[in-house]
DNA sequence: TCGCGAAACGGACCACCAGTCCGCTACAGT
DNA sequence: ACTGTAGCGGACTGGTGGTCCGTTTCGCGA
């Protein structure tokens, strides 16, 4: 990649990574205002990313570096509940931490939330978790249950909700799940 | 209400059921086609329906009498984890049968799904499900969940599961959630 | 039956946005 | 320094949700 290219990927994802923040609902963001942003032009944008999907999801997939790398840090040790519960703390802190930017992903349209790439991911982690837990039966189903208890815009409706509430929650979901 | 507008209204919802029933993808279906199928001018739809989102809330709420209904009808008896479960089973029923206005919908980029109203009466009656089965504590959040895991995009990931498979997981989640 | 005020209509119009296009720029290998 | 080409930028397009206002039609009271 020429010397340019990268210098102004990195400024359209720092531009994009800002605004987002800034922004209280996603399509507040246009894909103007971020070339505006970072002293760019528009086709700069669309060559590099192809469209505003995948825009998001590199900006996505940069800050879910983060999330693998709290997740790979912290040990999730015990029993299968618990790592399950762990998982789905983070995933929550996560989203709460870049509202803006997991709405704007998760409700593009098509079967957004499921194309992350995090999210097959995560699915798979978790049906191991389920399975070990209370066998292979509806593992499947249960693993996509527990990930819709964390949709972002879920995260969003409760987001008054202090984190104790949420922890509660998490905890009775999981281990009823897990545990049941 | 004046007669002529009565008439259009309903030949709107009529127009835009339809289209939307034929459909594959939710914004494959402008205002402007809505219009033009109903027979009447763009200025009608937005007098009476406000905007996009309200047609839509007119059209949902228009069938989800037909789920109101169903679900009154068909006796909603014994314990509580099964009668939870008999209202996920309708309710993806119901989002099945309704897959293109459920996906526009519950994915308006605002906190769409939790303001149907039908949302709301849902997550009332499964706190009570709840609250019964295992007492009040988390009992708000666990509704959440529960509904979470029918939501509309989840069904259409999962669009190719055949029957056995949804009842499957629906009755392994409730019991666990309820009976745990 | 007629007249008339107001409610309702319709479609031209507007602002805006994702995405395209192509003449120009400036990078990098020689 | 020279040059082929990857990369740039911003004017432009097609299509959308939503508005506006001159015109039509309803229905009520006389």
């Amino acid at each position: 990649m020429r010397a340019d290219a990268a210098r102004n990927r990195t400024a359209v994802l720092a531009a994009a990574d800002r605004l987002f923040d800034a922004a209280t609902d996603p399509d507040q963001v246009s894909m103007d205002d971020i070339a505006a942003a970072a002293g760019v032009g528009k086709g700069t944008l669309f060559r590099r990313f192809g469209d505003r999907m995948g825009l998001l999801r590199a900006l996505y997939a940069q800050r879910g570096d983060q999330l693998r790398a709290a997740l790979a840090t912290d040990p999730p040790q015990g029993p299968p509940a618990e790592r399950a519960l762990h998982l789905l703390r983070e995933v929550v802190r996560f989203k709460r931490d870049s509202r803006v930017l997991t709405l704007a992903l998760e409700n593009a349209g098509d079967g957004s939330p499921y194309r992350t790439g995090s999210y097959e991911e995560w699915h798979v982690l978790l049906v191991a978790l389920v399975t070990e837990a209370r066998g292979p039966a509806s593992a499947d189903y249960l693993a996509h249950a527990l990930l819709a208890a964390v949709r972002s815009d879920l995260v969003e409706h409760l987001r008054d909700w202090p984190d104790e509430r949420w922890e509660a929650g998490l905890a009775a979901l999981t281990r009823a799940v897990l545990d049941g």
